[in-house]
DNA sequence: GTAATTTCTAAACCTAACTTTAGGTCAAGC
DNA sequence: GCTTGACCTAAAGTTAGGTTTAGAAATTAC
């Protein structure tokens, strides 16, 4: 392995399958090189890009977005640890964004279920912050009601 | 609308497409009653089923998990609202587990990147209680590394 | 130097969660 | 009572994020 990694040792030192990061090759999120027999041939920085990969796609995030993320490490030198936590700095942004968002949701769903209510007019639940609570396409009604609706169990 | 809310209506209440809830349906998430003419009636209880759905899927919930956890509920009867509360108390702890795991993994990516290492075997990322973070599948070593290679940028 | 692995590409396939389409029926308004 | 809009089913299509397959070429192991 003179000159970077293989794609088969890349996978066993990311727990990926070699197709998976073929499939990261054409979305982007890697830009191997080539070999002299065309095998593509992966910096040791990768294996860093890669887990980070994973990591942002446990948070929810899609694959554009990750490769939107990740733009703004450099592509040609290996990034250096201050190029890292800077990208790290901004990823930390939206991460406390996705936990805040969860968490008031899970207090909400607590209080309005957990409360005698259950229509929301009473209901904390019923105001304008809290239905916009997250990518849009949520419930308009967090648990249900309309303001003029009346206690429907 | 004399008896029950027509497809319509509740797609209406909910902001969900009607072909979600007709798919909804097929998945086993409401169970709609037919009219004399063969359509779809449901309960005033199902815009509160179908808010629950959406704001599951929001925390990542699958589609078949939704379900297992409303089976809670009962299916004849409306659901009272300790029904809910009471399916609600074991959402809850689903909830917390994956706030807490988004924000165990957060920290850890914070700590790991903003070291001045890089390289794992002196990172706080590098223990096995932070390598079992999620739904399997993760990154065997959360930055990249292995613990007898040496800081590799 | 040959055999066994790996890797290559392209294309097909897969699952989840839906949407769209096509052709037909039901219900509501005038 | 007719028209228009809502609803029906079944089947096909869609997107994301991959995996599988097939046949060929490169690499590695012996």
């Amino acid at each position: 392995m003179a000159q970077g990694l293989s794609i088969g040792a890349l996978a066993e030192r990311t727990g990926l399958a070699v197709s998976a990061i073929r499939y990261y090759e054409t979305q982007g999120l890697i830009t191997p090189w080539r070999n002299a027999g065309g095998q593509r041939r992966f910096q040791r920085a990768d294996i860093r890009r890669l887990s980070f990969v994973m990591i942002a796609q446990q948070f929810g995030f899609s694959l554009p977005e990750i490769r939107d993320l990740m733009a703004e490490l450099p592509g040609k030198r290996t990034p250096t640890r201050d190029d890292w936590r800077e990208m790290a700095e901004k990823f930390r942004v939206h991460l406390d964004a996705r936990i805040e968002t969860l968490t008031k949701l899970r207090d909400n769903l607590d209080g309005c279920i957990g409360c005698g209510c259950l229509s929301l007019p009473n209901c904390a639940l019923y105001n304008p912050e809290d239905r916009a609570f997250a990518k849009g396409k949520g419930p308009r009604y967090l648990l249900g009601d309309r303001p003029e609706t009346e206690n429907d169990g």
